[in-house]
DNA sequence: AGCAACCTACCAACTAGTAGAGTGCGACCC
DNA sequence: GGGTCGCACTCTACTAGTTGGTAGGTTGCT
C-alpha cells in the first residue's frame, strides 16, 4: 500500500530523494528540484504544497519501500545470518555503485534540531521500525544458534543499527566506499561468535 | 599552537560552532549568527571574510582542540584501555549534558557532497586522523595484551570510529541520549574479549 | 595617527510560496 | 462525429523575506 503518486509526482519525489541524499533537508531548494526535473517551481508546488509536506512524503515512501525490502528479505533467505548478510549487501551495492550511497532517513536525523517536527517524527519512527526488525532477525538468529549475543537483542540490534550508520558516515568521510564492509563484515562475524 | 583570533573572532566561531552541531553547514545563516553573538552580519564578515573560511576555521581549531584533547588523554592514562574508555566518556558526557551532542565533523562528513571544498579536504583529515589515533591506541593495547583484535589495528579502529559516530547518530535520531553508552560500551568490551 | 571593531545602508541573487490563467487530453453526452 | 466538461499539469508573473557579501563611514583605544 505504497503513498500513490501521480508519474510527474513519483518523478519529483525521486529527484527529492537523491538531493537528500546527497545533502540533507537544507542543502537543496525548489529551484533546484525544478531544473532537475524540467518544470517550474510554481509545479512542484501544485504536486506538492510545501517544501515539509514533500520531504514528508518522500520519507514515508522511502519508510514503506524499507518495509517491504525488509520483508522480501525475510522471504528469500531461510535463516536470520543470510538475512543480515543480505541486508547488508543491499547497503554494500548502494555505495560502491555510488547511486544512493547514504540513508535519507540518517542525513535527516543528523539534522533533527532544524528540519520540521512532521519529518523528524518520521525519521524517528523509521530507526524505531528498523531497531525492530534487526532485533526480530538477531532474537531468530539465537534461536537457530548462530547468533551469541552479549546483551539483549533489542540492545545489539542497536548497536548493529549504529555500525552500520556509522560505516555509511565514515565511507563518506573518508572518500572510501570500501570501508563500508570492511567495517560491517567484520561486525556481522562477531555476533556470530561464542562468548 | 591553535589558531588564535580575537576574543570577538573566538566568540563567533563558538557560535558557529554550537549551529554547526544543531545542523551542519547549510542550517544556519550570518544572520543567525549575528542575532547570537549581537552584532551585525557585516561586522562577522570583518571577522570572517566568508562563510566558507568561518567554518573552515572553526573546523581547524575543532581539529587542534581534538589533537590536543587526545594527546591529555595519552598523558593522564598509562594503559590503551583507560584512554579509549575516556575517549568514549568525553562523548557520553557531551550526548548526556546536551551541550555539544554531536561532532562537527561527523555533521559535515554527511553533507560532504554539497559544502566548500576547503572544508570538505580539513573534515575528511579530521577522520584520517582520528583513525590514526585509534589504531595506535588499538596496537598498544594489543601489545600489552589488553585488546584482541580479529583484524589489523588500522581496520579495527575505523571500525570502533564507525561505531562511536554511528551512535551519536542513533542516539539522535531516537532523541534517547542513554542510548550511545548502551552502544559503545559493549564495543569496547567486545575489543578486550580474546577471540 | 593608526587600527581594530563596529555600524548603516546597500546589493544581486535566491528562498518558499501564491495568484491566476493556459494547455492538452480523455470521458461523456447529444 | 462534434461539443464540452473536468482534470492533470503546466506556465508567467509576482510576493515578502532571506541569502552571503560589499562600500564606506564611525567609534574608541593605544
Amino acid at each position: 500500500m505504497t503513498i500513490e503518486l501521480s508519474p510527474k509526482a513519483a518523478e519529483i519525489a525521486a529527484h527529492t530523494r537523491a538531493l537528500l541524499v546527497a545533502g540533507g533537508y537544507n542543502s537543496f531548494s525548489y529551484a533546484d528540484l525544478a531544473e532537475r526535473v524540467g518544470i517550474t517551481k510554481a509545479s512542484i508546488h501544485h504536486h506538492f504544497p510545501s517544501k515539509a509536506a514533500l520531504v514528508q512524503t518522500v520519507v514515508a515512501r522511502y519508510r514503506e519501500e524499507a518495509r517491504q525490502g525488509l520483508a522480501s528479505l525475510e522471504r528469500q533467505f531461510d535463516d536470520p545470518l543470510s538475512e543480515l548478510n543480505a541486508y547488508a549487501d543491499y547497503w554494500a551495492g548502494c555505495i560502491r555503485s555510488g547511486e544512493h550511497p547514504f540513508c535519507i532517513c540518517a542525513m535527516l536525523a543528523t539534522e533533527m534540531p532544524t528540519i520540521p517536527e512532521e519529518v523528524a517524527a518520521e525519521v524517528r519512527a523509521h530507526f524505531h521500525d528498523l531497531n525492530a526488525w534487526l532485533a526480530s532477525v538477531l532474537k531468530r538468529g539465537v534461536g537457530v544458534g548462530q547468533f551469541h549475543l552479549l546483551n539483549s537483542p533489542a540492545i545489539s540490534a542497536r548497536s548493529f543499527m549504529a555500525v552500520v550508520h556509522g560505516a555509511m558516515l565514515v565511507a563518506r568521510a573518508l572518500d572510501d566506499p570500501k570501508s563500508f564492509a570492511a567495517i560491517v563484515q567484520p561486525a556481522i562475524l562477531k555476533l556470530t561468535q561464542p562468548a
